[in-house]
DNA sequence: TATATACTAAGACTCAGTCTCAGAATATAT
DNA sequence: ATATATTCTGAGACTGAGTCTTAGTATATA
């Protein structure tokens, strides 16, 4: 299987990307159903997780209850991963199989996430550290999440203008 | 629960712990009350992050919307510290600076959550690198967060036991 | 064309978490 | 000591993100 290059040419890769979602659903016996791609193509097209507030906003016509069960059947399908960021609101994005490995940037002022990529000697140096760390206490290991906490550009030029 | 605190040393830091934690409540005008004492002392003695159904177990004579007052206040005052894990429920443990800089075990079975210690020189190296990558996307880092997510051992046991 | 299966929209429902308010506890003033 | 002000607490109503139900629609296979 391809390994689906991620950022650069992403015009030319969606074609594969929409064979390997719905091949992706197929063998769990779901649909690819135009709801189902609309979601697909806003969270490969927005290249950040997104929110149930964003998705609303960007597909008015997709009921609420729609998006939720599509972001739920995507999941069970291994196609969508759903993360909590710095609020209360999950936030959702396409797997790391898709997208490539990768970090998040939480603006603990807005919400708001923003993808980073990390060096290869970075990542497999904490993967064997943590890893180690975690066997150590009788873990089993899958995967290791790091996100990085601050301001946006955005909200840090907020803050310095709002006292309150 | 049990008492069962895991170091001894432990026991002769609660008396520091106490007056740090009343003067930090006493710098934003709140009182060190015997509920607010009660979470704290839990909160202490657990070790790891707990959650509001841990706290509801442990002290049952608080009410849930006392605790979950309690650990606002506690966090106003920057004594205690929220944390979202790998299922839905929020977390509570104490700040760093009563604790040391640590990060997590995040089971994906049961939810429950292991702190762990890395290296200086781990940290330091990561430290760095993250907030490089922060800057470089406009981000004011302000801290970081490093979680395994995984199997803790009595998952992995039971998950081998089920099939389904 | 018929039948089965998967899908969708709308809204009721759940429940972690928040808010309100009246009364209790504590601090300060007299 | 008594009065007064302020904070704290418990009980439960309330909110809203997320889930579930249901009736009807679309698609696949025969």
């Amino acid at each position: 299987m391809p390994p689906a290059p991620s950022s650069a040419d992403r015009e030319s890769g969606t074609a594969d990307l929409h064979a390997v979602v719905a091949e992706h659903l197929r063998s769990v016996g779901l649909r690819y159903t135009p709801g189902r791609r609309a979601v697909v193509e806003l969270l490969a097209g927005c290249g950040h997780p997104v929110s149930i507030g964003d998705i609303e906003r960007a597909l008015p016509s997709v009921p609420r209850s729609s998006a939720y069960r599509h972001l739920a059947d995507l999941e069970t399908a291994s196609v969508v991963h759903r993360i909590t960021g710095a609020d209360e609101f999950a936030r959702y994005e396409l797997v790391e199989t898709l997208t490539g490995h990768h970090h998040h940037l939480m603006c603990t002022g807005c919400g708001n996430v923003v993808d980073i990529a990390s060096s290869a000697a970075f990542e497999r140096m904490a993967a064997e550290h943590l890893d180690r760390l975690a066997e150590a206490e009788g873990f089993v290991p899958t995967s290791h999440r790091i996100d990085v906490l601050g301001r946006c550009a955005a909200c840090t030029a907020a803050a310095g203008a709002v006292s309150y």
